[in-house]
DNA sequence: GCGATAATGTACGAAACAGTTAGTTTGTCA
DNA sequence: TGACAAACTAACTGTTTCGTACATTATCGC
């Protein structure tokens, strides 16, 4: 995990002549190759010898890094987490009002799981999975805390200004958002079959974007 | 060259009860105990010899019906769409009122998804695997049909009545129902892990049933 | 009551797969 | 430079698991 070694010792080459040991790179790449590999074809059916074979090392250090397939599924969840929840923290509200803010949160929440269709299918599963692995990770409890202050801050603010009615749980708020945002991912292949809408489209990806954000702003209106 | 072994085993049915065929109630069988193993484990975690376990029959019997462990699979998914659209269609909503009835179906959406956690389970697996084997199923293209035509009539019901306004589109209605309702059964131990919400407490999912309609019928409101 | 066929039981083969053994190479620092 | 640890490789192993071969039993139309 560290970037160090684990004994703290003076570093005599500091010009850094080309390393063919690279361990974070290494380790970077298998949770890379893991990531697109579990999130295509889930825990059970992920194989290491696939993973392996997509990345520039060997099975053997999938161990020697990660212990087992279960812990580098963790890893790589691990990870999907820590990235949303960081380009959550990056929008700047303060400047905008309680409703292009609310706006802008949603549409960023939308827009992230288009781009990252690899975070939905993971959550999905490790749903399938009841949440055990999650339950293990030490990481996740730290994240979530701050995962809706920015949520709660901009309802707040819209209360204050009228412009929202009280009352409201802002993660309840939360978790509407992200159950359409998710959605459009997560199902878009089998409601595409059942309704014959393509849910890649630009046009009904744009139509589902606007329609996400009135609903939420509609729900939130006095 | 005898035509017989030179000891003819004849294995007597010993201490069983004789054998009554019945093969409608052992395909029943089976794709009920194959729905279980799929919704928990998925498609490739699942364990035909679990499955087989599970059953009052054999291994052999799921091979001898379902022709491989993805036919059963199929079939298993097919029963499951063709049980929650018997039940949509069952609505009587001829009485109500645009407004009631559109919270109607989505409070019986709701319930539905609630009750039978299997269906998005099996949904989610489905997915996962991008939707390859319900594109086969003959049987779906059937069934999608109707799948939102009560869902539009208390639509354009409710447009003439003055209730609702104009211009939507019932399938984005329907895609909007299925999220909410989908999300609180599909992603509930992540949700619940990540944010300390037991999302199985039945008031939060009051809570939840509550904010669902109101958040449809403020969206198709006036 | 007989022959055809549908249904079922038992045991096993072959392949896939997670994880390991046994060893080699590379980098650091005394 | 040499000792030691970290980083890395290739081939192997034991088990799991899907699927099948072969044998047997029940049902039904005639």
């Amino acid at each position: 995990m560290s970037l160090q070694p684990a004994t703290p010792r003076r570093r005599r080459n500091l010009g850094r002549p080309p390393r063919t040991n690279d361990p974070e790179k290494t380790r970077q790449d298998i949770v890379a190759a893991a990531t697109g590999e579990f999130a295509a074809k889930g825990l059970s059916g992920a194989r290491i010898d696939e993973i392996a074979d997509r990345t520039r090392t060997s099975k053997r250090m999938i161990y020697y890094y990660f212990g087992s397939k279960e812990g580098l599924y963790l890893k790589v969840l691990e990870e999907a987490y820590a990235h949303i929840r960081h380009t959550e923290s990056a929008l700047d509200l303060e400047r905008l009002s309680p409703a292009d803010g609310l706006a802008q949160i949603v549409r960023s929440t939308f827009d992230y799981h288009l781009a990252h269709p690899d975070f939905a299918r993971l959550v999905m599963t490790e749903n399938i999975h009841e949440g055990k692995y999650l339950a293990k990770s030490k990481m996740i409890q730290r994240l979530n805390v701050t995962a809706i202050d920015a949520l709660r801050g901009i309802y707040e603010r819209g209360v204050r200004s009228g412009a929202f009615r009280e009352g409201l749980d802002p993660l309840d708020l939360h978790m509407s958002i992200s159950a359409l945002c998710f959605f459009n991912v997560s199902n878009r292949f089998t409601f595409s079959t059942i309704f014959k809408r393509d849910m890649s489209s630009p046009a009904v990806l744009a139509a589902r974007r606007r329609i996400t954000i009135e609903t939420i702003l509609r729900y939130v209106s006095r």
